[in-house]
DNA sequence: GCATGTGAATTCATTCACAGCT
DNA sequence: AGCTGTGAATGAATTCACATGC
């Protein structure tokens, strides 16, 4: 990778995403280059926001030609971190774990689900899309073991801080939650969290106040 | 609400719900009253933005006081468009559908899941935590008869466009989607989209770059 | 004294516009 | 001619800092 002494934004790691998933559909389409131009409307941005994109992170287009579909998809996905696989471990299988473990997207991209642990007797055991389910007291030496990189929480909001306190205690870098509920973690752990109902509220919000300018 | 000409940010709206949160698990541990301090450190904000974010919408606060607890998460509310039901409808249930149905924050939140719709011939007359299943051909038609104003969308990707369409064509103005596609709606219609792939890559980048301030 | 509310200042993100290469 | 790559300009979001009121 370029080494850009410029700061990366949260947003551009999101368009980047969303260029990955355009150019494999480029990709199948059978195109061989394509321009910023294209690649804007189809995300509708700007095309100047994707080069500009771009362009921390390297020098991949051809003046006057645009970019190569394949190459460029490559080097998103090195840039994503997603030219390989990751060793993830999903806590709590309830209806969202369920869900989650079964959602063929996170296999297709490298996300393989190794271990699933619960607290609840009657599922730890049992097997689930092929994958065991563990006792979550046995958290921290488990993830060790099997080196977990990448852990999805998707347990009830009142355990959620002590079970993401014990995968950060256990190394983890990098959390996706799904509980709707403020969690902490050290600074150089990254979180994101998934909270379905926040979303909702951002469309009644706009249901509410249709004009979004509100007149002086 | 109090007129103002300001623009109101995507990111304001969503500290709204954060603020939302916070305001209940305050009001439980029988605070009366919270300072934009308390609340920015319970958010990981500043007191000037959750000041400024508020300021949006009227003058909720008592100076050297702070703002009143239980009012202003009611006012928030409000503002949301939470302080009353709405008629939801899903579209699609597989795995990510009957996760969906048994949320509990959404019942809790006022957002109703009145009609849940699949092609599924096996699961069309079947009820899903006493909601019916109906038959996705009769979509538009059901959609106004029940007033719904809301439909979530978990549908596979290479069929969401389409009933997207259809949903749109039937008057709905806000939709949450889960396909992991891009989707278009009307300049009118609001539509959020919860792709699960893209928070995983988000992680990876983090943890892939992780010194995210490169040198010159 | 304490904390809000808000213009002004600053920081961050996006877009412009054009030099440079194919 | 066509399109990238990128400093400069613009625009948006956040933070500062202080006047205002309890």
């Amino acid at each position: 990778m370029r080494i850009t002494g410029k700061r990366i934004s949260e947003s551009t790691i999101h368009r980047l995403s969303l260029y990955f998933r355009s150019l494999g559909i480029l990709e199948k389409e059978g195109y061989v280059t394509v321009s910023s131009k294209d690649l804007a409307q189809r995300e509708k941005l700007t095309p100047a926001q994707v080069r500009k994109d771009l362009s921390f992170f390297g020098q991949f287009g051809t003046r006057g030609l645009g970019y190569p579909v394949v190459e460029l998809r490559q080097q998103i996905a090195e840039i994503l971190g997603i030219n390989r696989k990751w060793n993830v471990a999903l806590i709590g299988i309830g209806n969202v774990g369920s869900a989650l473990v079964s959602f063929k997207e996170f296999i297709r991209q490298g996300f393989i689900i190794k271990l699933i642990f619960d607290n609840d007797q009657r599922k730890i055991g049992s097997f689930n899309k092929g994958i065991e389910v563990h006792d979550v007291t046995n958290l921290r030496q488990m993830l060790n073991k099997h080196n977990i990189e990448l852990v999805i929480i998707a347990v009830p909001a009142s355990v959620a801080q002590r079970i993401v306190d014990e995968v950060v205690d256990a190394g983890v870098k990098a959390l996706l939650s799904f509980a709707p509920t403020n969690l902490r973690v050290p600074s150089n752990v990254t979180m994101r969290t998934v909270n379905m109902a926040i979303e909702m509220e951002h469309l009644s919000f706009h249901l509410t106040n249709e004009n979004l300018y509100y007149t002086a």
